[in-house]
DNA sequence: GTCTATAACTTGATAGAC
DNA sequence: GTCTATCAAGTTATAGAC
């Protein structure tokens, strides 16, 4: 049985998708493959016959939305604009994505210690270069002038963490619209990075 | 036996802090009790001759961090200042809690969602109490032009978000003085939201 | 591919001797 | 308060019939 629903969906992408939902609902170490099998209407012993074990299904979901940050990475390092205008459009798909695939999105940042040991160092060194990259827009931004002279890691990490309460279920998206999210934060954000006049007390 | 190392520290608190560690380290739900009963050298029997349960240990690391919160919160407000001093002292609040009780603001923040039913409630109510005065403090300083007109709650929510990433282990403490840290993001935040020229392409 | 049956193990917690 | 012994329930995963 390959076709689900009519739309390409195969049971085995069913079982990624509601294994997502209950790592999130759950999270990853309290969801077992029984609640799994009974999402997808199941014996808990047949989901073997589509994965290999739970942690592949963690490490699916980690990856795919790493890759995604990745790619917007190179393809926006790769225009021709300035590197504030690329700080802000970076900003513009970390919220994007946040709002776009929220369930995934809260097991890659939640639940990505739970990895299998090796998978968790391929991860963490994902990550190690994202910043590295973010960093040296930061710093080039920050030597023409156009961002504040504030350690650039520290604004990453800053930056990076202030979009983990997007996590909209059914509430965020009931009280703003998608497109005010992203302008209301993006504004925040860098009206706070280009802001060179402001003194503490 | 009551005093365990000459500085009044009884076993039910080395318990405690051990605990903490572990949650914060490997999670709630994949610390057991025997990983507990190892750390502080008793049989894992023996804990339950100090604690009634595995929830209870959680239960008092997130409401004491909470109270922490509430009182800091109680006390800046009765304060005769502005408002946007105010939000000014609770940033430094949150940055300083995070520095200095990295352990028990790591698993406030990341495990609160363990909490055994009832104590979930009193926590998320506790919360919402919280967000509520800071809120208010925003929608103050916004009022007397003082804070950009974003929406309150979604500032709210993005700088509270922002700290998450503070949870000094080693490293960041050598890389940055714990002064620099408060100072930098402090500049930061308080850069945004007081910029009320920035405007978005 | 899906099932029944089950192996092999870990979990939080208790009973009762000392 | 700490121990030994143990329980009842839950865990991931496999074997093999259909």
């Amino acid at each position: 049985m390959k076709e689900m629903n009519g739309k390409g969906m195969t049971r085995k992408m069913l079982i990624f998708e509601e294994a997502a939902r209950l790592f999130r609902e759950k999270g990853y170490q309290a969801t077992s493959m029984r609640d799994l099998a009974e999402r997808v209407e199941l014996e808990p012993s047949s989901l073997y016959s589509h994965i290999r074990s739970k942690g592949e299904l963690l490490q699916k979901i980690c990856f795919d939305c790493a890759n995604h940050f990745t790619v917007s990475m190179d393809e926006i390092q790769a225009g021709h604009t300035t590197a504030l205008e690329k700080i802000r459009k970076l900003i513009e798909v970390h919220i994007e994505i946040a709002l776009t695939k929220p369930t995934s999105t809260t097991v890659f940042n939640d639940e990505w210690k739970n990895l299998p040991p090796h998978k968790l160092v391929r991860f963490m060194e994902m990550r190690k270069e994202y910043e590295r990259k973010f960093i040296a827009l930061i710093r080039e931004a920050q030597e023409r002038g156009e961002v504040i002279p504030v350690d650039p890691e520290l604004l990453l990490n800053t930056i990076i963490s202030s979009f983990r309460w997007i996590q909209p279920k059914t509430s965020i998206k009931d009280k703003w619209k998608s497109e005010q999210i992203v302008r209301a934060i993006s504004r925040f954000i860098l009206a706070g990075l280009t802001n060179r006049n402001y003194q503490l007390p």
